[in-house]
DNA sequence: AAGTTGACTTTCG
DNA sequence: TCGAAAGCCAACT
């Protein structure tokens, strides 16, 4: 059970945060993506505040480099997607990021 | 202070 | 195209 606390300072989750919440619907951003943004490549600390205030976002939009949703949450992130129009692969399973990844 | 962990990324074979 | 291994950054013990 993870009853600890969050394995992010409030002021990099907020920042995480906003980040994500510009990611316009139909598209989407890697972790690193995400990361480089705040001037930094902690792709897994960026997991990291999804994990614990991804409920606040819309943080189906943030997929890993190759284009497969977060893991652990991959049907619920794709039916998402799907439903947003974010262009998938013919598989299906993962996003088409040379068409969907998004740079602000 | 050193070791561990994680909704990750990149390189190699 | 796929899987294994190393690399990296931030936070916790």
């Amino acid at each position: 059970m993870r009853a600890d606390g969050p394995r992010v300072s409030d002021e990099f989750a907020r920042a995480v945060l906003d980040v994500v919440r510009v990611i316009p619907p139909g598209r989407v951003m890697s972790y690193g993506d995400v990361a480089a943004v705040l001037g930094s490549r902690a792709a897994r600390a960026v997991g990291s505040v999804m994990a614990w205030y991804g409920g606040e976002v819309s943080w189906w939009r943030v997929v890993r480099a190759d284009g497969r949703p977060a893991q652990g949450h991959e049907s619920e992130a794709l039916r998402r997607l799907g439903a947003e129009g974010t262009p998938l692969t013919a598989a299906g399973d993962r996003v088409a990021m040379r068409s969907a990844r998004w740079r602000p």
